[in-house]
RNA sequence: GCGCGGGUGGCUUAGUCGGUUAGAGCACCCGGCUGAUAACCGGGAGGUCGCAGGUUCAAGUCCUGCCUCGCGCACCA
């Protein structure tokens, strides 16, 4: 067993560096798991981050969480691997490529060529490998770096490839279109995420449009802020219980008009009855009221007749019904391109209009829309289209029948740009695959109930929310870098899903035999663009069959981590088996629809399961003005920066300590630092204090122990504290309140251990002789570090490490959990375990309740004397001669603590409660109000100022008094013993064990002669140890002291020997009254006395 | 527009069932204590508890509306 040896000044850097070292070299984690080989398994995931970034401070409070629940629970007995991930596909690294490249387009990228192309991103992913790594390393974050999955690897690739397959076999895939954001320069689709991106305020000509029905000499108003989509409008949708009104112009519009459009005297218009305002500029009479549902089904002329052919569409130039219709703006009718807006197209596809583009990719008309339009680009058609619709009427032979534009106006609004080129983006329908989402919403719903979500609110509110809203899955991206979609299909549409290796090489075979020609298909083929877009397959009838050109939204990849990191079905399946669904994840909130939805997603399609039980959502971290972190920005925190200074070990409590997991954090750079000096330095000299008087006296935990029962109240106090705030500490983490255990452990060390037991304490240690107190003092700081060692160490794993080695010889990181080891357990799994049998296993001192309220109360009585002596002016080194305790339980055992800290002779018990003390009353308002009502603030006034309150009290109890008409009976007061004026005391109230303590303290403010020599004495010394400070003398040296007086109280010779013996001085001489001190000599004044004195 | 979460001294925050003096820490000032400490103790200054109404004997706490910050969703016809 090892015995401490003293601690030396704390370096955190060069502590945790040499940590991290000897963690290497020792493999600490990996044996902090292999000594937990046999018992219960808690499955961790790691969301794999992407490499191509720089990791930052926000990167590092995500692991901070990762890694203490993986500590904790690790220390509980569970095996926790972790096996670390990397996310290595995406739009991210081909806009990173392509900058670099400058390939701006996908002409450009397919001219580079496809595979150089690729070539450029599977290198680029691993940009940051390296500062990802160090990080890590450097934060102690415990992940398995050496073996991760990667999404890149054929392994997943084709575990991914599996797992669409399921989906297609189960009728969960197909092919149809989704309108996105379209740049026809780039010709490419954006995510959301790019789009917002490039969002710019515009301002753009928006236009009223006469829609004229056919069977009416009315017109439909209708706007749009896009007129270059009105050549493929086929439909108008009206919200069936927004009331309309049919309004006949009556008089010409006046000289204020402005632009183009307009209507002529007796033309008729219909439009909500609520924007009639809004749009009209003619004075007009309403003719008829009545809901969108009356108008639903009638049909009108084509603005366009040439542009969209009918096919076989019924309802085509009708109006419809939708009820996302609003009246916010435009006029209540929305005009419908099906191909060109996300409601449009959805409308198009229930009511079956024609979906026909009138616009091709490269943005421009498509022949045969309109003469004056075809080929151009539509953004610079408006004036055009504007022109065609507000000639006078009859004035063109082809299209738009003309007179047909009521009104224009300037509109301003955010539209989404190109943030590469800069162009207006066109919502575009595109072919697309998708994940029939809503097919299984019900079950989506059911497994989110049985996720334990921290907090609930994320699970139940923002993605129940997003799950009762749920949309099916658009995985098909039209990009390069990726996983490929594995749908081959042939001109015909037959369609063949690959769902591995060998299933491709099967195929390929089959297409050869079937003569079609076909590159080699090896075991190790790259299942990448475009290697896997070379193979032609054979359909059933015997078609040549390409793969559809997609790669897949790269969510999916990561969604298919549970199975796809073991290589799932194809390798590994009892360890899958073992593992999932998963037991924990925790990512940033930002998550929610990002990971925490695709792994819900896959799990729920494939699985017809869950994919993790508890996750822990983190909320955004902000820097210290509470802005959000960005680049753009340059408020982004260099996690080294703490790491170099206040160490990671400070870094990582304060991210704990700084707020619930789940708020916002706003990272303060000084929090960071005042966490190093409250915890870490405040821990570390509580441990220096041990150890170097441990190392002093050879001290041996395992030697000579002493049972607590036979140890002070001072040392049992401190161990029924431990006990309390271990269990508090437990149980808040267990309720995933990692804040608040930290935070009153933190109080727990700072006040509790370094402030009142080690400040206590101290003398104790001094003994140079062997006692069995000092032994009990060792024994209890023992026991006291260790715990608190491992109760942080999966918070902040470096210093406590370092201390519990040299407590105990062994890492802390294969210590048990103080509160039990529940992952050991026969039969336990990470969600049960008996509870009883855990606790057994539980290591904590003795609790004692009783013991605990009564030092509180001992402190509190400490903290009065100081303020008593405040208001007599006395100061604390100056002694009383008697200090009194009024009323409160026996505090005898503490007389002698409380002696020392008040600086006061003896202490005595006054039993005459009255003799110091005096009553008041207080009103109890939760009773008094019911009776009282509106009198009770009158009655509580009469209460609290009655003249005779021993009186008042005496009635109240003896059958109840009245007062203001109000009988106030006992129940109904409070009864406080506060201290009697005209005495140098305090009282203290405090609550303990549900009964209310009025305690009084009072201070004897008299002098005697004695008392001012013992004072003087306790000033010289204070003063004579500050300069052996400055001396940088040792502990043991010796010294000279001389000293002169003047205008002082005279000393006693004891006092006098007490200064020599206090300081260590070997000569010590105090001269008489009078005699001049040299001129080296330091001096203090105190209380008018004038003191100097020399140290040599 | 809808939803969620915030708004408490200069800063970071606690505040339970509504109960009468809103509690801490940092920073500041004064004093004290100290041979582990960048610490600690006492006191001071600093608060319209986002705003406005309402309920109540009593509101930081409950209700309504609004403002504001963050996040998300929807919309942008």
């Amino acid at each position: 067993m090892a015995q401490p040896s003293s601690a030396g000044e704390l370096n955190a850097v060069d502590l945790e560096t040499a940590l991290l070292e000897q963690w290497g070299s020792e493999k600490t984690f990996q044996s902090s798991i292999d000594g937990r080989r046999n018992n219960a398994p808690f499955i961790f995931l790691e969301g794999p981050p992407t490499a191509n970034g720089k990791p930052g401070i926000h990167h590092v409070v995500a692991r901070t969480f990762k890694d203490l629940v993986c500590r904790w629970k690790t220390m509980e007995g569970f095996l926790v691997e972790r096996k670390g991930g990397w996310d290595t596909h995406g739009l991210p690294v081909e806009i990173e490529v392509q900058k670099r490249l400058d390939l701006m387009s996908n002409e450009a990228i397919e001219a580079f060529g496809m595979a150089e192309f690729n070539q450029a991103c599977r290198e680029s992913v691993w940009t940051y490998e390296a500062a990802w790594r160090e990080m890590t390393e450097r934060m102690a974050y415990w992940v398995d770096l050496d073996n991760p999955y990667v999404t890149l690897h054929n392994d997943y690739v084709e575990s991914a490839w599996w797992a669409l397959k399921q989906m297609f076999d189960k009728g969960l895939l197909y092919r149809g279109h989704k309108v996105l954001p379209y740049c026809p320069q780039t010709g490419t689709s954006y995510s959301s995420h790019e789009v917002a991106l490039g969002y710019k305020e515009v301002e753009e000509p928006s236009v009223y449009v006469k829609f004229k029905l056919t069977d009416d000499d009315a017109s439909v108003l209708a706007w749009t802020t896009t007129p270059w989509t009105l050549p493929g409008n086929v439909g108008l949708a009206v919200g069936p219980d927004v009331t309309y009104a049919r309004c006949r112009i009556k008089e010409a519009a006046g000289e204020a008009w402005k632009g183009a459009g307009g209507a002529e005297v007796g033309e008729e218009v219909i439009l909500a009855k609520e924007l009639m305002k809004e749009v009209l500029r003619h004075h007009v009479e309403v003719i008829e009221e009545f809901p969108g549902s009356d108008l639903v089904g009638r049909s009108y002329e084509p603005l366009f007749p040439e542009a969209v052919p009918r096919g076989d569409s019924t309802t085509a130039w009708t109006v419809l019904a939708a009820d996302w219709v609003t009246t916010t703006d435009g006029t209540g009718v929305v005009h419908t391109a099906v191909m060109y807006g996300e409601d449009d197209y959805n409308l198009g596809m229930e009511a079956g209009l024609p979906a026909h583009h009138t616009v091709g990719m490269d943005g421009a008309f498509v022949e045969g829309t309109h003469p004056q339009l075809d080929g151009k680009y539509v953004k610079s058609c408006d004036e055009t289209i504007i022109a065609l619709l507000s000639a006078p009427k009859g004035s063109n032979g082809k299209g738009p029948e003309s007179g047909l534009l009521y009104r224009e106006k300037d509109y301003l609004h955010d539209y989404p740009h190109c943030w590469r080129t800069d162009h207006p983006l066109l919502y575009y329908a595109m072919d697309s695959w998708f994940v029939r989402m809503t097919a299984v919403k019900e079950n989506l719903l059911k497994f989110n109930d049985q996720v334990e979500w921290a907090p609930d609110w994320v699970g139940e509110g923002r993605f129940g929310e997003w799950l009762r809203n749920v949309k099916d899955w658009a995985i098909s991206r039209e990009r390069y870098w990726g996983t490929p979609l594995p749908v081959w299909r042939s001109e015909s549409g037959e369609m063949k899903c690959v769902g591995s290796i060998q299933e491709l090489q099967d195929e390929v075979a089959k297409a050869v035999a079937a003569g079609f020609e076909n590159p080699d298909c090896p075991d190790d083929v790259d299942l990448h663009r475009p290697v896997v877009d070379g193979y032609t397959l054979v359909s059933q009838s015997g078609e040549p069959m390409k793969r559809e050109p997609f790669v897949m939204d790269c969510w999916f990849d990561s969604g298919c981590a549970p199975f796809a990191q073991w290589h799932h079905p194809f390798d590994n399946e009892a360890t899958f088996n073992a593992s999932f669904p998963v037991d924990y994840i925790c990512e940033g909130v930002d998550q929610t629809r990002g990971w925490f939805y695709t792994l819900l997603a896959v799990s729920a399609t494939v699985f017809d399961n869950m994919a993790y039980k508890r996750c822990l959502s983190l909320g955004l971290i902000l820097d210290a003005e509470g802005k959000k972190m960005s680049k753009s920005r340059g408020n982004i925190v260099d996690p080294w920066d703490h790491f170099n200074r206040e160490g990671a070990d400070a870094t990582r409590w304060y991210m704990v300590t700084a707020g619930a997991p789940w708020n916002p954090m706003k990272f303060d750079p000084n929090g960071v630092r005042e966490t190093y000096a409250k915890m870490f330095l405040t821990t570390w000299n509580v441990y220096k204090f041990h150890a170097d008087y441990a190392a002093l006296d050879g001290f041996d935990p395992e030697a000579q122990h002493v049972p607590v029962e036979q140890r002070s109240a001072l040392d049992r106090w401190v161990l029924s504290r431990l006990h309390t705030v271990a269990k508090a500490y437990h149980d808040n983490f267990t309720n995933w309140q990692f804040h608040k255990a930290c935070r009153d452990l933190e109080d727990f060390m700072v006040n509790d251990v370094s402030n009142w037991y080690v400040r206590r304490s101290r003398r104790r240690l001094w003994d140079e002789a062997d006692s069995n107190d000092k032994l009990s003092c060792q024994h209890t700081l023992h026991e006291v570090l260790e715990t608190v060692c491992k109760l942080v160490a999966p918070v902040s794993p470096f210093m406590v490490d370092h201390i519990h080695r040299n407590l105990t010889g062994v890492s802390v990181h294969t210590a048990d959990w103080p509160l039990g080891v529940p992952g050991s357990l026969e039969g336990a799994t990470a969600d049960a375990w008996d509870e009883e049998a855990a606790m057994a296993t539980a290591i904590l001192p003795p609790q004692d309740l009783g013991l605990e309220d009564t030092m509180t109360l001992v402190r509190e009585l400490a903290e009065a004397g100081r303020r008593i002596r405040i208001d007599g002016a006395r100061r604390q080194r100056l002694p009383c001669a008697q200090g009194w305790i009024v009323a409160g339980p026996d505090l005898s055992a503490f007389h002698d603590l409380l002696a020392e800290e008040l600086n006061v002779e003896s202490i005595r018990v006054e039993d005459d409660l009255d003799r110091f003390q005096q009553i008041e009353l207080a009103p109890n308002f939760r009773a008094l109000a019911p009776k009282a009502r509106a009198e009770v603030n009158n009655v509580a006034n009469a209460i609290r100022t009655a003249e005779d309150p021993v009186a008042l009290l005496a009635s109240i109890n003896d059958g109840g008094a009245e007062v203001l008409g109000v009988l106030v009976e006992s129940g109904d007061v409070e009864v406080k013993r506060v201290e009697r004026e005209g005495f140098a005391a305090q009282t203290v109230e405090l609550e303990t064990q549900g009964e209310q303590l009025h305690v009084s303290l009072v201070l004897d403010m008299n002098d005697t002669p004695a008392l001012l020599s013992k004072g003087m004495a306790r000033d010289i010394v204070r003063r004579v140890q500050a300069k052996r400070k400055d001396l940088n003398l040792e502990i043991e040296a010796t010294i000279d002291l001389e000293v002169w007086l003047k205008n002082a109280p005279d000393m006693q010779a004891e006092d006098e020997t007490w200064v020599a013996t206090e300081t260590r001085s070997a000569g010590c001489i105090f001269h008489p009254e009078g005699a001049n001190p040299p001129a080296d000599a330091e001096h203090f004044e105190v209380d008018g006395a004038t003191v100097h004195f020399t140290v040599k």
